[in-house]
DNA sequence: GTCGCCATGTAAACCGTTACATGATTAG
DNA sequence: CTAATCATGTAACGGTTTACATGGCGAC
């Protein structure tokens, strides 16, 4: 939680939008920006207690009726600043590593066909993706009123058009690796 | 090093290519793949060994007549259908996280100006990338002879093909900001 | 009453990087 | 001689997930 992690930031950021739980954060992250950021329980509680003790968030409700323990936390004027800051700051640069492309990288080591293979199960997974993002964006509408609403499109059509990209390039990548002439089979030099 | 790393299939993957030592490695990792791989001494050492007590490599050449240190491993035919099985395997899946998405995700708590900043920015890194990418291609030419060739091709033109998506994502967002009428600045409820 | 969801949390394991230690060789 | 690079390795730290523990609540 020191140095570069950035869970403190996603929380804070998402109490920005409303008041939330530890377990709505990790709900409102599952629902709606898994596609590029995830978290996990045993990161949110951790990080919500650090939070509040750093005044950053306060617990703003302890449901005190009903038995249930539900405790709820919102983001203070500190808290917000603290985003800001964040959101100012330049980016730190990360590999992302990427399975399929090592695997393609290393693809002579099986046959073409089953390169080909691979490429079609990505092509087919992004497919997918792009309707699921579709179907965000059409979700987003009914909040076209929101302050947050247009970034929230942008962030959705960012993984819309990264799809598309992907897509792209699976099927030229397929077309290319069909009309290659050279071997067919695996190499075992 | 025992259930999710690819650590090791990354080493032997490489190893396909030609024997290598723990150095090599780390340099050709640098110089091949970084762009979507990455590797640390504190990794590659120890699963060199790990993957030489199972047999999946062999320590190919001791540096007898001087007196430095360096030490060869090649990949034995183990080696090579344990990665052929990997590569076979459906791949995991893991979210990438995207910083920058999740910052431009809470947009409104900072001016649109500066969200717009952030786009330049991001577009700024992609078109270095882009002219990365593109130089790398060329010196590909170079081995067009290579059995590994096609597939070192389509992994370069995957990175220019999704920089060039985010690129006009990003030239797409900055229109959408600069034409969206509501507010303009912080917005703190 | 029990099954599934709501809800909070923790411990351990795992994966990975950073930073250092060590020392040889080479270029200036 | 000294700095940079070659080369191998390890220890410590940090971030994240997994798996579990706990228990209330509602539906059937």
């Amino acid at each position: 939680m020191k140095k570069h992690s950035k869970t403190k930031f996603a929380i804070l950021g998402l109490l920005t939008i409303k008041p939330l739980s530890g377990y709505d954060i990790k709900r409102l992250i599952n629902t709606s920006i898994a596609y590029f950021w995830s978290e996990s329980n045993g990161q949110i509680y951790p990080t919500l207690n650090l939070l509040a003790k750093e005044k950053l968030i306060v617990v703003s409700t302890n449901q005190f009726a009903g038995k249930k323990l539900r405790i709820t936390y919102a983001i203070t004027a500190l808290g917000r600043l603290e985003l800001q800051k964040w959101m100012r700051e330049k980016d730190e640069k990360s590999v992302h590593r990427d399975e399929k492309l090592l695997k393609l990288f290393f693809g002579k080591n099986i046959s073409k066909k089953e390169c080909i293979q691979l490429l079609k199960n990505r092509e087919k997974k992004q497919i997918e993706n792009l309707k699921e993002y579709e179907s965000i964006l059409k979700s987003l509408q009914e909040e076209a009123d929101s302050p947050h609403h247009v970034y929230w499109v942008l962030t959705v059509k960012n993984g819309i058009s990264s799809a598309e990209a992907e897509i792209k390039w699976c099927r030229g990548s397929i077309k290319t690796l069909k009309s290659n002439k050279k071997d067919g089979n695996l190499c075992i030099r």
